[in-house]
DNA sequence: ATAACATTACTAACACTGTTAGTTTTTAAA
DNA sequence: TTTAAAAACTAACAGTGTTAGTAATGTTAT
């Protein structure tokens, strides 16, 4: 083994707990090196500057959410699977804000045609949640917009601090948004299910 | 007039210029400053620091966006109002991103009495409009966030680089999430219409 | 084992960032 | 015109990401 050992996981690795401790925009390579016990120059070694690490952070975030979509709708199907599904990513936004910013940080960060696939891959449980229902290829990828605006802005404004009023209930405007998506599925499914037939 | 005339509507003014220009993660003080004629540390004379900058521009943008909302809506009335108002929303971001993100980020700054009242009142346009719809208080409410995430979530994540999907117009993609909310909204009408008749 | 080579760590420095202390200039009021 | 307040200045500190140049380390071949 050569030098201390760093390699491109253990940096990014480390590079996600530091965030997830002190916050994104507290993040600094400084920090990271001390956190490395290497000085922050010998990380230039490795990386070809900071956002190589958001970039590769935000990679293990995606595959980290992606797993927990994929354990929560595990044997469930439609309804069940979408409820399931938007509770996981809610609980995923709620316990890592940060990572998730580094997520959504990513395509500005790159569009190479790897990290595209990374991401891609990021939401194929939803789009498997989605792709439940008998709707036409493009009404499948319209909802599916819908569907992540609907989830990334609702975690998003809340983490953001919004929805704070105290007498309308945070757990009860979720429900609500997710009931109606599931609605709207049905809806849609009913509606193209008949022009099938034509 | 004192010293070389810096008020503080003149700073936030010039910082959301300079913002706009240069995005919100280039700006700083230092070059607010020199765009001031003034060295940065006079600057400290005005403000206590970087976040007053942050809230008066954020505050400075809720208003723009409110008033664009507002012009949108004059005249509308539901479904046609709602169509009006995303997409006078939608051009917002696309013409403000930066702007947009210091709104968003207001919260996390300030929670004191005053800000939140302004907060408030940028929402007031899209209240109104969700209220035109003869819904009960707490189903208004419950709706209203539903439509404020769709509308965030949508613009956040495309201003993020997402729905880069060639092939799915993004211009389709937003029709068809606004007009599922309208559907919503026509639906809940109905059920609690009839539920008031009980 | 040892010489050659590549890898990796180091020190020192640069150009930035926000911010504070202390001092001087400018302006308005008595 | 003196006095007091307001607002500008200079200088500095601690922090940021990053680079150049150098020393130490590990691997490989002779």
């Amino acid at each position: 083994m050569k030098g201390k050992g760093l390699s491109p996981e253990l940096i990014a690795d480390t590079a996600s707990r530091l965030i997830s401790e002190k916050g994104l925009d507290n993040f600094s390579v400084r920090e990271l090196a001390v956190r490395l016990n290497v000085k922050a120059a010998s990380l230039y070694n490795h990386i070809s500057g900071v956002e190589d690490i958001n970039r590769a952070v935000g990679q293990l975030a995606v595959n980290r959410l992606n797993e927990a979509l994929e354990k929560a709708v595990s044997g469930l199907s439609r309804d069940e699977a979408v409820r399931a599904l938007s509770h996981a990513y809610r609980r995923f936004v709620k316990e890592n804000p940060d990572l998730y910013r580094t997520i959504i940080g990513l395509p500005l960060l790159d569009d190479s045609e790897d990290l595209l696939e990374i991401r891609k891959l990021g939401l194929e449980t939803m789009r498997k949640v989605v792709a439940m229902y008998d709707l036409p290829e493009k009404i499948t990828a319209l909802f599916f917009r819908t569907f992540r605006s609907s989830l990334h802005g609702f975690n998003a404004l809340e983490t953001a601090g919004y929805f704070s009023q105290a007498d309308i209930d945070i757990e009860d405007s979720y429900n609500f948004m997710i009931e109606g998506c599931i609605t709207r599925l049905r809806e849609l499914e009913k509606e193209y299910c008949a022009s099938k037939k034509d």
